[in-house]
DNA sequence: CTGCCGTACTGACAAATGTCATCGGCAGTA
DNA sequence: TACTGCCGATGACATTTGTCAGTACGGCAG
């Protein structure tokens, strides 16, 4: 029997795929979450044996949650779940030692094959977004290029940034023409776009 | 017998819907698709009694389906699902006819009462996201300025909108400028991220 | 018919932004 | 040791931007 705990804060399809994945005989839900601290608590208490969880949540993102379980829980194996799979967030999920990586686009049907085969260990990612992950290869920005783009994203202007970096203008500026340069944009606004599009952020 | 008609792009949740949905005695899944096109073809053959359709769909937004659905099949009854419920898109469906509107934080169970209640021509609506709209109020912004905001979104720069709208660059400028007034904002990017926080976009 | 509003434009000005060259400190590492 | 790369900063520069005032035209409600 393998010991199931589900995370998504959309109770619509966690609710569903509960009641999808409880009909199968091998396979026992034994908690339902909405959130990251929730999911983190619920499974120190009953230790199942694969977490599923949604990347996009509430107070604590899936990576950072599956950060969290392999420090805390690293017999638990991670599968993670999400909508719009970016190409870098698939590099971050396996640094994290997240076992498989499914986008809702994929047939439901098959989400208890992932939950087997995560629970025996193996690796189960979307071959389309492994390609794409390929594709894009790794992330060229510094984690202060992507600090700033982060603020960016917002709409915060120069000085804004500056403070909460507690920086310099001109080095926010810096680090900002250097992103767009990287990202061949012609705007930070553009840049930092792009850089979530493509996960990194 | 209700015939009712799923119309996601996340296999994931359709199928785990469909499934769900299918053991109801008086609800019969007649036709599952996902996108906007094959959702008003299947429609049409079909004539299901009522359409559940995601917001976010490629191609055409769950929005332009509804009112397509509405001029070429009226007696088909709408609810949207989505994820993020924006206060102003509420509006914009409402018009558009749609009966029900669940955001996806909604209990998996409640879903079948939500498709009986569209089926018997009742409305249906997230009383949180309701208030949510009343107090947001009407979107304040004309046509035009919906439109620079729109193009400012992905980054682009007053000159590139100002192609795109066959536009002087200073009259998106000014755009703009009344635009952020009207948004209490700092730059147009921040205008724009909440305009379309609040649906308006 | 007369405001009022939305659309579209112009010109001018101050402020914000993007680019470049250059500096120093510090951590790896070859 | 010398080299490289990231971090942080400075100063100067040309552009881009946001703002303001003013013009003009069409539609529409009072």
């Amino acid at each position: 029997m393998i010991r199931l705990l589900l995370a998504d804060d959309e109770h619509l399809i966690r609710g569903a795929v509960a009641a999808l994945l409880a009909l199968e005989p091998d396979i026992d839900v034994v908690a339902e979450v909405a959130d990251g601290p929730s999911a983190l608590k619920a499974a120190k208490e009953l230790r199942p044996d694969v977490a599923m969880l949604d990347l996009e949540m509430p107070d604590m993102d899936g990576i950072e949650l599956a950060e969290a379980l392999r420090d805390e829980l690293p017999k638990t194996r991670i599968a993670i779940v999400t909508r719009h799979a970016r190409p870098g967030v698939l590099h971050r999920a396996l640094n994290a030692g997240v076992l498989a990586f499914v986008p809702k686009t994929a047939q439901a049907q098959s989400l208890a094959d992932v939950v087997r085969k995560v629970n025996a260990g193996q690796r189960c990612i979307d071959p389309d977004l492994a390609t794409q992950a390929l594709l894009a290869g790794p992330c060229p920005l510094t984690p202060r290029e992507l600090d700033v783009l982060r603020e960016s994203r917002e709409g915060a202007t120069v000085q804004v940034i500056a403070q909460r970096l507690h920086l310099t203008q001109g080095t926010v500026r810096n680090y900002l023409s250097t992103a767009m340069t990287k990202l061949d944009a012609e705007t930070r606004y553009e840049a930092a776009q792009r850089a979530w599009e493509l996960g990194w952020l």
